[in-house]
DNA sequence: ACGAGGTCCTGCGAGC
DNA sequence: TGCTCGCAGGACCTCG
């Protein structure tokens, strides 16, 4: 689930722990989320590097290297990275790297599905020129969250979760934000008309920074980087609300759920989306 | 060029 | 009680 606002609200929380830190002793538990790099060569260019910044590029944590180097971390579905006080084990841990500091950074993940790399400035550039605009960057305007949608017969849903036309935007935001724009998810992007492009574009942005504010939603195993759930769940509007009434038509209009859209879960109200 | 579907991986909850 | 099955969601890939 880590979608933007989450993986935003990890890389504040871990930041002021990493920043100035050296990587004294790191562990490698599962080799399988490595992409691109083996395990020796991984742990030899961690190990002894401190961390000069933590940033979030759409739904990666970015943690740069006193060398240069970037780490970067894909939490996917399942994923978490925290900072531990304590010395309790977790069966789940993938990563553990001790912290000059005091205190160790914990990636964890139950279904392994996240990724992780280890770049130079080039491959970098190379990876991170292949994802869309930051959608709360001055610079993402209604026009960009336009061109975005533009040429695609493909469902306005799928197209706001598309990573190359639009970053960090996944399932449970994508449902949020149309619903709270009224526009029907399977509604294909190229008809999305300018006035519901802005409507759009403002629901988008409103619902990223107020999830943000809250930390994140936890469905299931989302933790912030100190490993609390979040709370922007208990204001979702529509995800996980199948068969309850919808908030802007009434307790008769009933969320609807359908996987026809690229098989995921969309939630909308058939009474007020169109 | 596009959409459909498989793949990675594991836990959980529904249904029998 | 204990089993199987489908689903969860992100991003990649292959096939037609």
């Amino acid at each position: 689930m880590p979608e933007l606002p989450e993986v935003e609200t990890i890389a504040r929380d871990v930041r002021p722990f990493l920043v100035g830190a050296t990587l004294i002793h790191v562990r490698l538990f599962k080799s399988d989320v490595l992409r691109g790099i083996a395990r020796p060569a991984f742990l030899r260019a961690l190990e002894g590097r401190s961390v000069a910044a933590v940033e979030r590029r759409a739904k990666h944590l970015v943690i740069l290297l006193s060398d240069g180097k970037r780490l970067i971390i894909q939490p996917r579905m399942t994923g978490s990275l925290t900072i531990e006080r304590g010395d309790e084990t977790d069966p789940y841990a993938v990563i553990e790297a001790d912290l000059s500091t005091g205190g160790r950074l914990r990636y964890r993940d139950v279904r392994r599905l996240g990724a992780v790399h280890l770049l130079g400035a080039d491959a970098w550039e190379r990876y991170t020129a292949r994802i869309g605009p930051e959608p709360l960057e001055r610079s993402f305007t209604p026009a960009r969250l336009g061109a975005a949608l533009a040429g695609g017969s493909l469902a306005v849903k799928k197209a706001l979760m598309d990573q190359r036309r639009l970053a960090g935007v996944g399932n449970i935001y994508a449902n949020e934000a149309l619903w709270r724009a009224g526009l029907d998810p399977s509604r294909p992007a190229r008809t999305i008309t300018p006035p519901e492009v802005r409507r759009l574009h403002r629901a988008l942005v409103a619902i990223l920074r107020s999830a943000i504010r809250r930390r994140g939603t936890t469905v299931r195993d989302y933790r912030t980087g100190t490993g609390e759930a979040g709370e922007f769940q208990k204001r979702l509007d529509v995800y996980g609300r199948a068969g309850l009434g919808c908030r802007r038509c009434g307790p008769r209009r009933r969320i609807a759920l359908t996987h026809a859209i690229d098989q995921r879960a969309t939630y909308f109200c058939p009474g007020c989306q169109h």
